[in-house]
DNA sequence: CCTCCGAATTGAAACGTTTCAATTAAGCTG
DNA sequence: CAGCTTAATTGAAACGTTTCAATTCGGAGG
């Protein structure tokens, strides 16, 4: 209870307080008699260190600062997996911060890790001003940005190529015999979102094919069942035979749609992909077919090229782009 | 980029380092001159605060440590999401570390946040074992248990009284006109699904009724499943008429056996109720009837009462038991 | 013109570690 | 047993803040 620092193990061992430093960080420079006498004065008063004062003296903080837009996303929630483990196997703990896509929250984070001198920040940043974020860089926290391009921004960043990934979409939905596709996803002006849409248009074009666009507001399970009511309330000749959906929960409110509807089938009648490939996909009625990201590697990776950039000293910035696969399930058509 | 501490803003803006001090922390006691002044040094010096020197010379660490089981579950993520705002509110940080229901990696995050000496700790143990977390508690970092009943252990807690919970699920579908109904859940072992059990078995009782128990293992969509699979094949006779699932997941899955079977619907030949409440329970096919847990209100009471605790400086503890409610919606009949 | 007051600023002492040069002890070698 | 070498321990100087008693200064009151 009453503070218990080193100070007081070592008048209560009778050494001095260098040798306590040594049994608790570097125990094997220590004469075992000794080590078995302050490790038992240690637990005897309960002494625990203080990380501040560690900290303060040795200018280390082995720690890691995340950032992301919603803990809930199973996608982010992924990304947080893969960057802890990163940090796990090298020791370091993962401090983990939600800015709830709000640019206030997300700087108080961002301050406040820099404060902590976190070894690094990891970022998906909520609004388009990145300036923050290169100031927080320049100040000297190295700062990754995750699942966002930089931009004009001077910033390393690891994401996944969406355009690639609407691409990949549409060419599967397009070889299983889709003459009439359509993209459902929003809000619109989400990079992820647009980039996603923008490569399909263009491979859908590529085809001689048009793509309707509906745009769902929001990245939910019910505001994609409000456009699958739509879509379902089409008439036969007017209505898609296959939609790209921006995100898997829009995905799954769609199917909802579809299987609530008293006729129409899935794939048969409306073929559905998603994007992010998350574990509920695979646990649909229908098991949805998705464009898989990396989410776990992508954590992980992020946290990799952060700790070598820092031990390597280089001041370049690194920019690492994945790919996205395909997952076919029942969703769609086989082609 | 170079270490800019107080004492180089001090020098480059032409006073002393108290001065600097003031002006981050109490700026009203400076003049307005002096105040411009240093703050242009600030932000020309680009000075950060160094966190870990503050906090050893105040003593005060102004954060708190969260530990759940599981990140991704949609329940800790509300827990976490109330406690967050209680934090936001009292102007402390959160910081989040996620167990995995590793007993090691929990110990792992309690000593962590016990050297940051944070102002308090909230956890959802792992394993049945609460000693480490008396001892944090008996070394001077104040613990509250969250979703857990502290048993033998003297620490405070914040928990929802899960016997309640299973007794109001048996009461809605007895109400409902069943007289088979089952019991959904695992591992068994597990405090929560065992009391839920217990509550559920003692009000089927009452009612002259039996209560089958299926037991998952997990508590994933895929083990909800399985059983539902089960449960569809047994004969007419043989099949319970509703289910009392111990998760949202589980009742998912058992939901969509029942829904890909050729000629079962929910609720007439099976009512389900699922438990948590979590957002994607509106949003299944046959929106879910659950027993909800006031998870966000769980995370904000329990930082509540710990501050409490803290600055009326009271040795005692404080044990606090939520009553779940029945949220009802299709999945089950109307009484 | 002297005294006294409040406001603004300063100086220096902690806070609890780490780290490294310096010291002591102890064991070998020849 | 003198002279070395190595291992174990010690002492003291940082690290970058906060905090508080002490100081300075410009007026207001007498």
């Amino acid at each position: 209870m009453a503070k218990v620092s080193m100070r007081e193990v070592a008048a209560h061992a009778g050494v001095s307080i260098g040798t306590v430093s040594h049994v608790v960080n570097t125990p094997e420079k220590v004469s075992p008699e000794t080590l078995a006498k302050v490790n038992r004065s240690i637990s005897d008063l309960g002494f625990v260190p203080n990380a501040a004062a560690r900290q303060l003296r040795s200018g280390r903080s082995s720690s890691l600062g995340l950032v992301v837009l919603d803990a809930a996303n199973p996608f982010f929630a992924s990304v947080a997996r893969g960057a802890r483990d990163a940090c796990d196997r090298a020791g370091l703990a993962l401090l983990l911060g939600d800015s709830g896509t709000d640019e206030r929250r997300e700087g108080k984070y961002v301050d406040l890790f820099a404060e902590q001198r976190v070894n690094g920040l990891l970022v998906t940043p909520a609004g388009s001003d990145l300036h923050g974020l290169e100031g927080a860089s320049r100040r000297g926290t190295p700062v990754m940005l995750v699942d966002r391009e930089p931009g004009v921004a001077s910033l390393s960043s690891v994401t996944v190529d969406n355009v690639a990934g609407g691409r990949l979409a549409l060419d599967h939905l397009i070889a299983g015999g889709s003459v009439r596709p359509a993209f459902v996803g929003g809000p619109l002006t989400l990079p992820q979102v647009a980039d996603r849409l923008a490569g399909a248009t263009l491979r859908a074009h590529d085809a001689g094919l048009g793509l309707e666009v509906f745009d769902s507001g929001e990245q939910t399970i019910l505001a994609g069942r409000a456009v699958g009511q739509q879509i379902v309330a089409m008439s036969r000749s007017q209505r898609p035979d296959a939609v790209f959906c921006a995100n898997d929960l829009i995905a799954v409110g769609v199917m909802q749609a579809v299987i609530m509807s008293s006729g129409l089938k899935v794939p048969d009648d409306l073929a559905i992909v998603g994007y992010d490939d998350i574990d509920y996909a695979y646990s649909t009625i229908v098991p949805l077919t998705s464009v898989r990201q990396p989410a776990e590697l992508l954590g992980r990776t992020a946290v990799e090229i952060l700790l070598n950039e820092e031990s390597s000293g280089s001041t370049g910035h690194h920019n690492l782009r994945f790919t996205p696969e395909l997952i076919m399930r029942d969703s769609t058509k086989a082609v």
